[in-house]
DNA sequence: ACGCAACTGCTAGAT
DNA sequence: GTGGGCACGG
DNA sequence: ATCTAGCAGTTGCCGTGCCCAC
């Protein structure tokens, strides 16, 4: 698949130009004067200058010694320096702290500065050297032999990117992988008007949000509670935008979990109140009886009960209701019935331990024998065959779905809106499935067609093609078609806890096996899953093993 | 895809 | 020297 | 003694070269 290109030179600034006419173009109407001048101010910049720009920028900085700057597609480096220092694309960090200033140094850098000729110094670790020179608490900056480079404006950049991407998460390398061959994307139509903000408000609450959710990271590590309320006070409304509300609301659930582990149950319950998804109901549910608040945990299980979020949070509150029935003195419902495993759908197995190998694959090589054919897939298969029996309509042309090309997936697909606005295309493929075998040509020429395409659904170097070939010839349309049904019901929290291995026997048929090593045992998602292939007819195992 | 999955190994509490 | 960690760049 | 639920901790193109610690 990988086949060498060779990069046109300068290839990061076309990408650059390009990012910055995409954005130009669609989002010109909520962008400001000074983020559309961004952009017209670097177009202006001489080619030297636009190429080291972009060098720094694509680069961890924040802070660069000129010195150690050398790219022989810039001709001129100094004057390309000079220049966007003038433009104010670059200072020199003047601002920043010794500490940044003394991280670019190398230890034998910081041997000449502190030019002690007297005692051996150059064994010593780098931060006994760090610590004499800040004791020493000389002026640093006039003894540096290099320049320190700072490139500016990128706030702007940043809101160019989320704004092309739609994520913060990819960036300019998206470009480079791409014209390299080692992503591969799907030519999906992407309409003329295609953007996916229509509001400049909605852009900017997902900017803050992206910086509350890192500084949610921070004041969770450094336990600081203080910090944490106080970006629960900052977090925006979020009316009706369902992406915003889910970005608030898993930080509102970190946040809230953090606050449970600090014992600040009254705060953890107000800011779980504030969080309409799961685990909020759920944390609150378990602080509220550990409180001895039974009847308030109680009535919180109930509302769970009357409009679960999803499945989880239903068996929770199955499953925790009868130990408050009984401490509360109601009468005691019927729990969660418990996956029963007996010798029809379990067995024991002997394996000799080794360390280095998985549990998963000492089993796989066991059933891999001479009288059948074992593989270890976890959710890549069921999840891959959904992905190729449903590529055309997971890439249908759907408005809004698709606005960069960079995407392996619509951008509703975790939404009711998949569902909804391909209602019809998804009922007749599985329609299709249960009447003839054309769905199964097109798989097959799918798979042949988009090998190595992104599909979040389609992990292809595990779904090869002779799996691909048993999977289809000993699983039944009707199984699949369960599976997948099942998947689309739910594609978010459905898409995890296939079983670990699938075996085909030589004699025919198949079964899935999932591998319990010990003190391992089966999770909630699992079994879930195990519950729909009783329901499903398909068959399956749990192998619990034992190490012989 | 703005952390997730899946897994492992530990502890506390229930039986 | 050399092995680990990691930033860089195609 | 044996079990279960809960919780915390781990890893994601890949080759090359720099820097540091040993
Ligand atoms: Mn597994
Ligand atoms: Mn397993």
């Amino acid at each position: 698949m990988p086949v060498p290109v060779d990069l046109p030179v300068g290839y990061y600034r076309d990408n650059f130009l390009a990012l910055l006419d995409f954005v130009r173009e669609q989002y010109a109407d909520i962008l400001t004067a000074e983020e559309t001048a961004y952009a017209d101010r670097f177009i202006d910049l001489t080619l030297d200058a636009q190429r080291l720009y972009v060098r720094l920028v694509s680069r961890r900085g924040p802070l660069f010694r000129s010195d150690k700057l050398h790219y022989a597609e810039i001709l001129d480096l100094p004057s390309a320096a000079r220049e966007l220092l003038a433009g104010n694309f670059v200072d020199h960090g003047k601002d920043e702290d010794d500490s940044v200033i003394l991280a670019l140094l190398t230890k034998a850098d910081l041997v000449a500065l502190i030019g002690d000729k007297t005692t051996a110094i150059g064994t010593l670790p780098r931060s006994d050297l760090l610590d004499r020179v800040n004791t020493a608490a000389v002026d640093i900056r006039p003894q540096l032999h290099f320049e320190i480079y700072r490139p500016l404006m990128m706030e702007y950049l940043r809101l160019y990117r989320l704004l092309f991407f739609g994520n913060l998460s990819q960036d300019l390398t998206q470009f480079v992988l791409t014209d390299l061959g080692l992503l591969n994307y799907e030519k999906y139509v992407i309409s003329a008007d295609a953007r996916l903000f229509k509001l400049r408000e909605v852009v900017d609450k997902t900017l803050l949000l992206h910086e509350l959710n890192e500084s949610s990271h921070a004041a969770v590590e450094q336990n600081d509670r203080e910090a944490l309320l106080e970006i629960v006070a900052l977090l925006p409304d979020s009316e009706q935008e369902t992406t915003l509300i889910r970005r608030k609301n898993r930080i509102l659930n970190r946040i809230g979990r953090q606050l449970e582990r600090q014992q600040d149950y009254p705060n953890a319950l107000l800011v779980y109140a504030q969080s309409s998804a799961p685990p909020a109901r759920e944390r609150s549910a378990r602080i509220l009886r550990k409180l001895a608040l039974l009847p308030q945990s109680y009535a919180l299980c109930q509302s769970i009960q009357g409009d679960p979020a999803d499945e989880a949070e239903l068996e929770f509150a199955t499953r925790f209701m009868p130990g408050l029935q009984k401490k509360i003195g109601l009468e005691v419902s019927e729990g969660l019935s418990p996956v029963l495993l007996d010798d029809n759908n379990s067995l024991l197995v002997s394996l000799p331990h080794d360390e280095a190998v998985r549990v998963e694959e000492s089993v796989r090589t066991y059933y891999d024998n001479h009288a059948s054919r074992c593989y270890y897939v976890e959710n890549h298969l069921f999840l891959g065959l959904f992905g190729l029996a449903f590529w055309d309509i997971i890439f249908m042309s759907v408005k809004g779905a698709f606005f960069n090309r960079y995407q392996s997936s619509p951008t509703d697909l975790y939404t009711p809106a998949f569902q909804s606005a391909r209602q019809t295309a998804i009922t007749d493929r599985l329609a299709e499935m249960k009447n003839s075998d054309r769905w199964l040509d097109v798989l097959h020429e799918t798979y042949a067609e988009k090998l190595g395409v992104a599909n979040r659904f389609v992990h292809w170097q595990v779904l090869s093609e002779e799996i691909l070939q048993l999977s289809l010839q000993r699983i039944p349309a009707s199984h699949l078609a369960h599976v997948f049904e099942r998947l689309l019901w739910d594609l978010r929290n459905n898409r995890s806890g296939f079983p670990d291995l699938v075996l085909f026997p030589d004699c025919g048929s198949y079964q899935l096996l999932e591998v319990k090593g010990p003190g391992d045992r089966l999770q909630d998602n699992q079994k879930r899953w195990i519950r729909a292939f009783e329901r499903f007819g398909i068959p399956y195992r749990v192998v619990n093993v034992a190490w012989s």
